[in-house]
DNA sequence: ATGTTGATCTACCAATTGGTAAGCCGTCAA
DNA sequence: TTGACGGCTTACCAATTGGTAGATCAACAT
């Protein structure tokens, strides 16, 4: 901070990747209003203008950081070509070491609960081209493919839900209850979670 | 609006009541940053001014809401004696009817994502007394009372994760897959889940 | 040298933020 | 009648919000 006019100690473009960076971490720690341009800005050492420089505004900002995310996700997921198990495996992992740690899960989670709001009355809901991508390869999987939608949009649920599921509830009950129990039950009901999840649709029953 | 000045035409004790549950509705809408004073006042025909000689801050007003959402939860919580069949029933049902549907829900869940910074540092945890009463409830069930903490906990856990996972799902799918396939693939699931839930704390498993 | 372009800056701006100060006006007890 | 009090108001306030306008500076092609 304080340099003289310019600063040409760092590379130049890269500034809109430390800026998305900045905003993906505090856009997930207080969300879009209680994150403002100045903070973000100040965070990689620019002005606020330079920000609107790169994104014209904050609303675009954001999309960028969603964009972004949705992208990397695309990256992960696996060959259409693959088998049912290796499928489902990798799914599996991308959950476990992606998003149950990062800050991405958080803006999603907070994108989930204001996505009604921006996102669908932007016309801009930016988790969609992962989420078609994933019905797709869903719909190329006969064993899950028996009413294409309903599976797909059965098996986001589970994923999503898991998404929200596992990471709040590791904060808030590390939070409440600071116990090494808590994370052995924790893990065991995961397990049962994600068999369950990786059985495919939820049969029929009682009651 | 535009009253002379008093406004005598309505019952004057009932402000206090009114301004929370407008501001429940509003921050479970856009969050505590992005719901303003001068919003959540206008909402019920009143001045910002006036939520401030109520609650004094916008933070205590905050604080109020979620303090009634608790209090409201104790209330639904069933007595100690009961069996233990109708408290996992009652359980249940609290979530199904009252969480599954409500603005609290919605709050909650963002209080959650922002409760390591604002409850936290704040040294109020509103959610504390509930948690905590649930927590002697089960501490009364010996079947439950194995490790009394990590029982609780792994109770909350489902909960909570529970009224995440179904309300935001619910929209979000609901947006997603405007199909009719999708609520039923997901009643089962949910059936099951539920079944899971209610079965007691995971068992041991491979892998 | 000379333009051009793009990245960044320093001013500003109107609007909105949460909050203070002081007063008005009913109700109700004395 | 009087006076205290609580509910609610109209001013204000400093700070912060997202965003605009214009200038500076480096790099690079001509």
């Amino acid at each position: 901070m304080s340099q003289t006019a310019n600063k040409p100690d760092q590379t130049p473009r890269d500034t809109k990747a430390h800026s998305i960076a900045a905003a993906l971490k505090l856009f997930a720690d207080k969300g879009f209003y209680g994150a403002s341009m100045d903070r973000i800005a100040g965070e990689i050492g620019v002005t606020k203008q330079t920000l609107i420089h790169h994104f014209g505004t904050k609303e675009k900002l954001y999309g960028s950081v969603l964009q972004q995310i949705s992208d990397s996700l695309m990256e992960q997921l696996p060959d259409a070509d693959g088998a049912l198990d290796g499928f489902a495996r990798a799914i599996s992992q991308l959950h476990t070491h992606t998003l149950a740690h990062s800050d991405a899960t958080q803006l999603l989670m907070r994108e989930l609960l204001d996505n009604r709001r921006r996102a669908a009355q932007a016309g801009t809901w930016y988790l969609r081209p992962f989420l078609d991508h994933l019905n797709a390869l869903l719909r190329q999987h006969p064993a899950w493919a028996a009413t294409p939608q309903a599976q797909s949009a059965a098996y986001v649920y589970q994923l999503l839900g898991a998404i929200k599921y596992f990471a709040v509830s590791q904060t808030t009950l590390a939070h409440m209850f600071p116990s090494d129990e808590v994370h052995t039950t924790r893990a065991a009901f995961t397990a049962q979670l994600m068999r369950l999840a990786n059985a495919g649709p939820a049969p029929h029953n009682q009651e």
